[in-house]
DNA sequence: CCTGGGACTTAGAAAAAAGACA
DNA sequence: TGTCTTTTTTCTAAGTCCCAGG
């Protein structure tokens, strides 16, 4: 098994103090059971973002068309802004508005009783100064690039791991999250807030008694030093906007989070071997005469029918407006007794996690339909749909059907079981290889969509399609040239009837195939890129199929696993890789 | 039961790096 | 060898779920 980390050659600055190997399979190791996460951590602490810079003297900021010096915490707060002055963020009222409150914090008195007027601030030399910046940098010759590359990679090496029962580990996030204006999604009541800069009297350290503890900057202390070991995060602070709590923890590639994840869909694998059950149950209690019953049996078929979210409630005024399953309200769905020739359509259009639209228009049972209607009774449009139930009486109930099972392993165990059925249907040994993948692609994309799982169409969406459009046309003459080539060669070969030309003709035929060969792959691109315009297959790619589903797949078919999982997916499923046979079954 | 805090997974956008192309 | 495009990596917000304490 190869498991690499990308080593520079040079000693690290600094080594932790124990003796440890990298590569290692955790899979083959003995597991704790009793929550102890680790008995050993030592690591360095989180690298702190990069003190302020005051701007040169010649940056002006302008108050109602009149140059006015900033004091250092004012005038950081307006970079902040001025940053982002090219973005839509900067037009909206809420984020302006919130900007404003905290920026105003910040000043000076004096400034603050000139300063009364967002409109009238003037950020266009601060905004011109940070986009000059970023031009410089692209600017760089290569040898002050590469110092820079050196640089980080020192910090890598220094920061970005850590020792973890006798392991050298990656830790995802080392750096701390600089200060800046924070960007909710969707219709975030606090967009534009002021996020504030992390101190170390803001950090609480977690590492193990016997380790060497990792050292604040100098003239500072740490918050708190702790030894939680049945914990797995290195680093937390409380972040101001929310007031919840932030973590530094390991990357995925991690002996701790890959065991997880491994647990994650060996539990989606139980529930397979009792789906059959749980669907009966609750197809039988859309009959109770228990309102509560038969919401929580709707709301599962939902969540089951459907892939959608477990919909914890949320703080009204606190997030932006999103729903799940259990907060649905009267308002997100139409029921149409019938609708383009199919009887019984629930049509849905809401925002779930992210603000990402959910719309779908879907056939139900007549069951079913009859049931919404009853919980839609007498209701306003913002009254809850399921008003007898929420996800702590549904996970309770779901506990019970199964242990350890939760609303969310029906969105795993239904994205990997599409995921193995897909393939099934889709893909043949005869295809050559650009084909297979044309179908994985077209499987991934099946669990995207039934999982929601959209994107932003990219801006340069057209061009690219237009771009590879112009591709395969000449391709196509290309192809057109070489047959002809190829009907010439053959002619002569008739006349002549002499073996160099007969060779020729060999050497043509080879030559169509070939560029046959590329036409073909460039079609093939061409329709998997315009399928997946608006789908994003990366989430449940990384976070919802069973990683040894497609492991076999590629092994049963002569795939080469590079081409269905990039170096970091790689190292994520090391332990997929290295188990699952051909004959791996979700 | 209900509430809030805490720990952890999941998410799309944006930035950075790599690759293709002229 | 720079420039544009595509892929990968980073970033951090936004969910899920559990538990303690009233």
């Amino acid at each position: 098994m190869t498991f690499e980390f990308v080593w520079i050659p040079k000693p690290p600055a600094f080594s932790l103090s124990a003796t440890v190997s990298v590569e290692y399979a955790w899979w083959e190791e003995e597991r704790y059971t009793d929550g102890v996460k680790w008995k050993f951590l030592e690591h360095k602490g989180p690298v702190f973002a990069p003190p302020y810079e005051p701007l040169p003297s010649n940056v002006k900021f302008y108050y109602d068309g009149k140059y006015m010096k900033l004091s250092p915490g004012a005038e950081e707060v307006a970079t902040f802004f001025a940053k982002m002055l090219d973005h839509e963020y900067t037009t909206k009222d809420v984020f302006r508005k919130n900007f404003f409150k905290d920026w105003r914090k910040e000043m000076t008195s004096e400034e603050k009783s000139k300063l009364t007027d967002l409109n009238k601030c003037d950020f266009s030399e601060m905004s011109e100064y940070f986009k000059a910046q970023s031009e410089a940098r692209k600017a760089m010759t290569k040898e002050e690039k590469l110092k820079i590359k050196m640089e980080n990679e020192r910090i890598l090496q220094e920061y970005g791991f850590c020792v973890m029962d006798n392991h050298k580990e990656r830790i995802a996030n080392f750096r701390i999250e600089p200060p800046g204006l924070f960007r909710g999604r969707g219709d975030h009541p606090k967009m534009g807030m002021l996020k504030r800069r992390i101190r170390p009297e803001d950090i609480i350290i977690n590492c193990s008694k016997d380790s060497k503890h990792p050292k604040p900057p100098p003239g500072t202390k740490w918050k708190e030093v702790r030894h939680d070991n049945k914990v797995t995060w290195l680093v937390s602070w409380t972040e101001n906007i929310q007031g919840s709590i932030k973590y530094i923890m390991l990357n995925p590639s991690s002996r701790i989070k890959g065991e997880k994840d491994w647990q994650k869909y060996e539990m989606a694998r139980r529930l397979k071997k009792c789906v059959d059950r749980i669907r009966a149950q609750y197809r039988e209690d859309w009959k109770s005469k228990e309102m509560r019953i038969r919401q929580r049996a709707v709301a599962l078929y939902f969540i089951d029918k459907l892939a959608l979210r477990a919909g914890n409630e949320k703080e009204e005024g606190e997030t932006a407006d999103t729903v799940g399953c259990c907060s649905l309200r009267v308002e997100h769905l139409t029921l149409h007794q019938e609708m383009d020739g199919q009887e019984y359509v629930v049509e849905f259009d809401f925002l779930g996690k992210d603000s990402i639209r959910y719309y779908n228009k879907v056939p139900v049972e007549k069951r079913v339909f009859k049931n919404l209607q009853l919980f839609m009774e007498d209701k306003e449009p913002e009254d809850d749909l399921f008003d007898r139930l929420n996800t702590s009486i549904l996970n309770k109930h779901l506990q019970e059907l199964m242990d350890g099972l939760t609303a969310k392993v029906f969105r795993t165990y239904n994205a990997s079981i599409t995921l193995q059925q897909q393939l099934n249907e889709l893909t043949t040994s005869e295809d050559n290889v650009p084909a297979k993948i044309l179908s994985y692609n077209r499987a991934n994309r099946a669990v995207a969509i039934l999982c929601n799982h959209q994107r932003a169409p990219p801006k340069t969406f057209e061009k690219s399609m237009q771009n590879l459009q112009t591709k395969i046309d000449a391709k196509k003459e290309q192809l057109a040239d070489a047959k002809r080539e190829l009907k010439s060669a053959k002619a002569d070969a008739k006349v002549r009837r002499d073996e160099k030309s007969k060779k020729a003709v060999e050497s043509k035929k080879k030559a169509v195939q070939r560029i046959e060969e590329q036409l073909m792959k460039l079609e093939v691109q061409a329709t998997d890129r315009e399928e997946n315009k608006q789908i994003a297959l990366g989430t449940s790619k990384l976070n919802y199929l069973d990683p040894r589903i497609s492991v076999a797949w590629c092994k049963k078919l002569g795939v080469p696993i590079e081409k269905i999982y990039n170096k970091t997916q790689r190292e994520k499923f090391a332990w997929a890789i290295d188990m699952a046979e051909k004959d791996y079954e979700f």
